[in-house]
DNA sequence: CGACTTTGACCGGCGC
DNA sequence: GCGCCGGTCAAAGTCG
């Protein structure tokens, strides 16, 4: 586990909405210095402070600008992602070959594949994107729910362990026509009547990235929420935090 | 000794 | 019907 995200390091760059509405009791309280008629010493003293204030301010607005910045190269790299992940399954050979099941499996995993949603770049998202999620998740909740997830992991490292905080048991292994690298079976194995399983294949595109395929529900709570002592950690579980950031993801999980 | 992994065999869906 | 392929089973092996 990255302990690095335990550790708050974000800047408050006061660009939260809610926050720009708490300049106006500042600028009050600035006016009442005025307004009571200061001694000279303490007028010295306040106008240091505005010097400040304004050096700060400067300083926000600066700092503002570039994670504008940030944000709209996110977005950018973003859509290009979701791009070339719906193109994808067009590219593949001889589709007719693959069951119907995997092939539509490829199509429902193309989009909402990290789950994950950014309050920043929610209106970047297109209506090509979301009309493709809505059919998605109506597919879904037809078929057992299936998910994907894209990890990092070493090359060399031959073990197909992606470590999702649930208790897995392999069951199988494959190799698959259209990826020389084996396919692992697992099932989930913390509760027997779990339905959960996952399959792990390195990406052909990319032999240092574990792709898993999660199918179905998980009719228990996660291990990590029974157990005491590492209370904390569901906090930074991507699949259930809500505070799993982009940057986060970006350390964890990054496809290229 | 129990839990887990490995791996060859088997099963069923699909295209031809 | 046959062969291909992905998915699953289950016996044997491994590990703590």
């Amino acid at each position: 586990m990255d302990y690095s995200s335990l550790i708050n390091t974000s800047l408050d760059l006061n660009i939260i909405p809610h926050r720009v509405v708490d300049e106006a009791p500042m600028k009050k309280v600035e006016s009442n210095f005025f307004e009571l008629g200061m001694k000279p010493s303490i007028n010295e003293e306040s106008g240091a402070l505005l010097e400040e204030l304004k050096r700060v301010s400067a300083e926000n607005k600066k700092l503002t600008e570039m994670l504008t910045e940030v944000c709209e190269n996110y977005n950018a790299l973003r859509n290009h992602l979701m791009d070339c992940m719906r193109k994808k399954p067009e590219k593949e050979p001889s589709p007719s070959k693959k069951r119907k099941s995997e092939s539509s499996d490829n199509n429902n995993n193309s989009n909402c594949v990290f789950g994950i949603t950014n309050g920043n770049s929610a209106e970047s998202s297109s209506t090509d994107e979301e009309s493709i999620c809505k059919k998605v998740s109506k597919e879904e909740t037809i078929k057992a729910k299936i998910s994907r997830a894209y990890v990092r992991a070493e090359a060399s490292d031959k073990s197909l362990i992606v470590k999702d905080g649930y208790q897995w048991r392999k069951y199988g292994q494959k190799v698959t026509r259209d990826n020389p690298s084996p396919r692992a079976y697992f099932k989930c194995s913390f509760a027997p009547s779990c339905p959960v399983k996952k399959k792990v294949q390195r990406s052909v595109e990319d032999q240092s990235v574990l792709v898993a395929t999660y199918e179905g529900e998980h009719n228990h709570p996660h291990p990590s929420q029974l157990d005491a002592s590492i209370r904390l950690r569901p906090l930074f579980d991507p699949w259930f935090s809500p505070l799993f950031s982009l940057s986060q993801f970006v350390r964890a999980y990054c496809y290229t």
